[in-house]
DNA sequence: TGTAAAGTAAACTGAAGAGTGTAATATGCC
DNA sequence: GGCATATTACACTCTTCAGTTTACTTTACA
């Protein structure tokens, strides 16, 4: 993807970013200490305080960093002329397959062991950061002007319809208290969903 | 409610089940110190200890008495006499009143902070304590029979229902990303997703 | 090949926290 | 009052962990 890694020190740093990934995302950030993440990444404790110079620094870059590769957003437009079912199909299911995916669920779980016990900077992380939620609105919105679906609150029907995809693909794999789903589970989802939705709000 | 509080001993027992409740429900359970919380109960440190020999052993009661005191369970049964939309309307509104309820919260919290790292125990106890998941299922099985719901998959549509309720009202309450509902929000979401639910289900 | 930047090992500090031991004190019941 | 039992204060051990210091080595590149 990016260009090869160049210098000593960007491989060094690259090894700490990838082992804090991993160790965080299965230990928690409480869970590992800088002893051990220096070992699971082959370098001295030091040289992770050189490139980062607390443990609460690498946790946020981590969390940045993960979230910016996963806002590789999903682009996908309402359309007069196709089906409304398999339009929305498609969305959910990109929207299924973005919520699913291993680096969305990584980043959820450190995430979400980070901010657990502080709500206020969650909120305020929230906040920044998913602003740009508007697909599903913007599709919405543009099939209920075009006269072909009916509802009165927006936000609600959007949280509808992310409720029952998370309740499916996101919070029993974040918990583990399920596997992760396959590409069929993932498409049966999006298509059972279309059409419960369909059925209340279409024309 | 349960007989007052009669020796003391058993009054020092309850100040430190209050304390770790409300303590490990606000700061967790590794955020709170056992020093910490024999003060917040105002009682010694060796106390607390004559009482539970480990923080664990704690925090096991305290999940398991919290547990128990939620299951007082839902008892409503499926009735061929009544509309299909009062019936089932009711039942998600318990089901509603019960998962937002500030015991049910705190115990997800306290219960999700200890377990987030220890997802094999999780398991387990969720495999023991939720085996009697079967209101709802008990209902939509006589709907069903009745002829009067049609539906193929029946876990699958009682998860539809439990993600809506739970996506609505449980899980931004749990990460405290939005405040607790009031009686007429409740109310609400039991009406909106019944009406959603029979508009693809009823026959 | 020389040198600056980066990395390393290992010992260290300081703080926090779980759990224990003990001797003195309070409570409640006969 | 006397006695068993629970409670208390407090000092103590042991461990873990974030972050630092130091003296030394490796790497890269000019």
């Amino acid at each position: 993807m990016t260009a090869e890694v160049r210098t000593r020190s960007d491989r060094k740093r690259d090894a700490i970013i990838q082992a804090a990934k991993q160790a965080f995302q299965q230990y928690g950030v409480n869970g590992t200490s800088m002893d051990t993440l220096a070992e699971l990444a082959n370098v001295s404790k030091r040289t992770v305080y050189n490139h980062f110079s607390a443990k609460e620094e690498l946790v946020m870059h981590l969390i940045k960093e993960l979230w910016h590769k996963t806002m590789a957003s999903i682009a996908l437009s309402y359309d007069a002329r196709l089906p409304l079912q398999s339009q929305l199909e498609s969305l959910l299911l990109a929207e299924v397959e973005l919520i699913s995916g291993d680096e969305y669920l990584e980043l959820a779980r450190v995430a979400f062991g980070y901010f657990f016990y502080n709500p206020e900077k969650l909120k305020e992380e929230v906040a920044n950061l998913s602003a740009q939620e508007t697909v599903l609105h913007r599709w919405l919105v543009a099939a209920r002007a075009d006269g072909r679906l009916a509802f009165d609150n927006l936000d609600y029907v959007v949280k509808e319809l992310s409720c029952l995809l998370k309740g499916h693909c996101f919070w029993p794999q974040l918990l583990k208290i399920e596997p992760p789903l396959d590409a069929a589970q993932r498409r049966t989802i999006a298509t059972r969903t279309t059409a419960l939705f369909l059925s209340h709000y279409a024309i």
